[in-house]
DNA sequence: TGAAATCCATATCTACAAAATATGTCTTCC
DNA sequence: GGAAGACATATTTTGTAGATATGGATTTCA
């Protein structure tokens, strides 16, 4: 490996451009004399006459051509490498890759925030994926992603920061030809429900959103009736739709809107709430991850403001 | 332009492909401490975070990778550049325009240098022209071509070293039907020759022959009857071929077989030489024409031994 | 759980090399 | 022919990279 010195390279051409060594100690303020010396420690090092001494001054040779466009592409890439690691840092370059679970992508508050993201780091590669819940952890663990917007997982995973952004309430789902779909309610109890088919999520995929209903409805004092399981919470509104039973899902999914489903606000069921989370690993070292952090905990700050639904 | 040392990026990568500071301090010949010190001047001068340290070392951020990368790439174009810079001041490298007259270039020690040289030099470019000897005295001058094989010009010009490199004998070309040819003899006396009409190339195009020609005769007795002057030697030829006069030539030229043509050594007149020069700047700072003065007169001294013709 | 080991950070001192100062040498120009 | 201009050389000063010694945090193993 090359140990000619930059500073040789940029006290180098200095006296190439100015074509003067007394003119260009000035310009890189220091005297003539080491200006001098230091141009012949180059030339030594290269084993080159990179400068014929003529009387009026310093005249490149055709080596010291060449070395001067090498040395200017040299500085010009050291610059570029620079600015491109402080972009990185800074998270306006670099790639991040973002998973979120199918219910966190219906919430309005998630394509939001990588939304605000993409404007703020239009350079930064983006990639994103769609899973559920214990997957995306997993990815994270595995380096596979950066970060994710998820629901409650089991446990924290050794290594993994799991941040809260927002908590909703939970809400049931009914056909519309339920009983209690007809009545114009404000809300129901969830007691009312007992006696109904219940259709979840299958546990595997959310974790927390089945041990939460499966708690809240014990603590309503009955053990839910869970007639079918699904992948996803969107599947579960399908059968709702088409009569199987009832569902409970997160609040902000009133947005979607089924035929033949009607969401009902349940009461006196401070338990079954639903929080959004965004995960990433503790020890990160990407910008891009940090701006992603710091936007989405502004954002959900805004958010908490007007109550939903 | 940035002022981060090259000795930083060396550690930088140390630190980095090792991931254990100790180990590349022990790499890179120095103590731990003062390599934890550099990589936080570096850290500092970029205003980036290179590093996340770990129990157990350094690992690199997102943007460290990125500078890895990038210090590599720097460090293989220095290192080029050094090559390059050598390489074109050991002449291996660069370009070299040549020119010659049309008699040297009928010399076969001039294709033959220029071989040697392809041979010695295949990575430089090269260019050669072929002009008459004013002309390309001039474009030396003007830095048109880097040296050139000439006949005599009529100055030195300033700034330019002409160095003889061969001398030979001139002879004498006489058309097939000439008294002197039929004549089985050794040689012909110059004066012999002062009742012939004398073909001579036109005198801005060979001053050094011209002049030489002219008081060669005079020194002989007679001022030569000059009935046609032409742009080239081999010209000439063609009109003694012709039979319209007797030129007098360079002896390396006999090489030129012309139907018609026959070449006489010339007699008792030991001005009658013609040499052989290389001219170029003399502030010159092309390692492939040093690379080609040493050729040239290496080659020289060698063809010096055997008499020609 | 406590002791040893590992690894990086901090503090202080040393030494070398880059820069300043002073002077010399060679051209050029008036 | 003397003065000015330009680079080279000699000597001293100074800034900083590196060495030494030590500290602090974490892990590993008994």
């Amino acid at each position: 490996m090359s140990s000619i010195d930059l500073r040789l390279l940029r006290y180098f051409i200095a006296v190439a451009e100015e074509a003067h060594l007394t003119k260009a100690a000035q310009r890189l303020g220091i005297q003539q004399p080491p200006l001098s010396q230091q141009i012949r420690v180059l030339e030594n090092e290269l084993g080159v006459t990179l400068f014929t001494r003529l009387p009026r001054g310093m005249a490149l040779t055709e080596a010291g051509h060449m070395l001067l466009d090498e040395a200017r592409g040299i500085f010009a890439r050291l610059d570029s490498a620079v600015a491109g690691v402080r972009g990185v840092a800074r998270g306006e370059l670099g790639h991040l890759a973002v998973g979120f679970t199918e219910s966190a992508s219906l919430h309005p508050f998630v394509p939001r925030v990588l939304r605000a993201f993409r404007e703020a780091a239009p350079d930064v590669g983006f990639a994103v994926e769609e899973n559920n819940t214990p997957d995306l952890v997993q990815a994270i663990h595995d380096k596979r992603l950066d970060a994710a917007f998820i629901r409650s997982p089991i446990s924290n995973v050794e290594g993994l920061v799991i941040e809260t952004l927002l908590v909703e309430e939970m809400i049931v789902a009914l056909p519309a030809a339920h009983r209690l779909a007809r009545a114009r309610s404000k809300g129901v109890a969830l007691a009312a429900l007992a006696q109904d088919p219940f259709i979840l999520i299958h546990r595997p995929n959310g974790p927390g959103f089945y041990d939460t209903i499966i708690s809240a409805c014990q603590a309503a004092g009955f053990c839910p009736n869970v007639i079918q399981e699904t992948h996803k919470n969107l599947s579960t509104l399908s059968l709702v739709a088409a009569g199987l039973g009832v569902s409970i899902i997160p609040a902000s999914m009133h947005h979607v809107e089924i035929e033949g489903v009607v969401y009902r606000r349940i009461c006196g069921a401070p338990a079954l709430r639903a929080p959004l989370h965004l995960a990433w690993r503790s020890v990160h070292t990407s910008g891009a991850l940090a701006r992603l952090i710091a936007l989405a905990r502004a954002l959900a700050e805004d958010y908490q403001k007007p109550a939903r639904f």
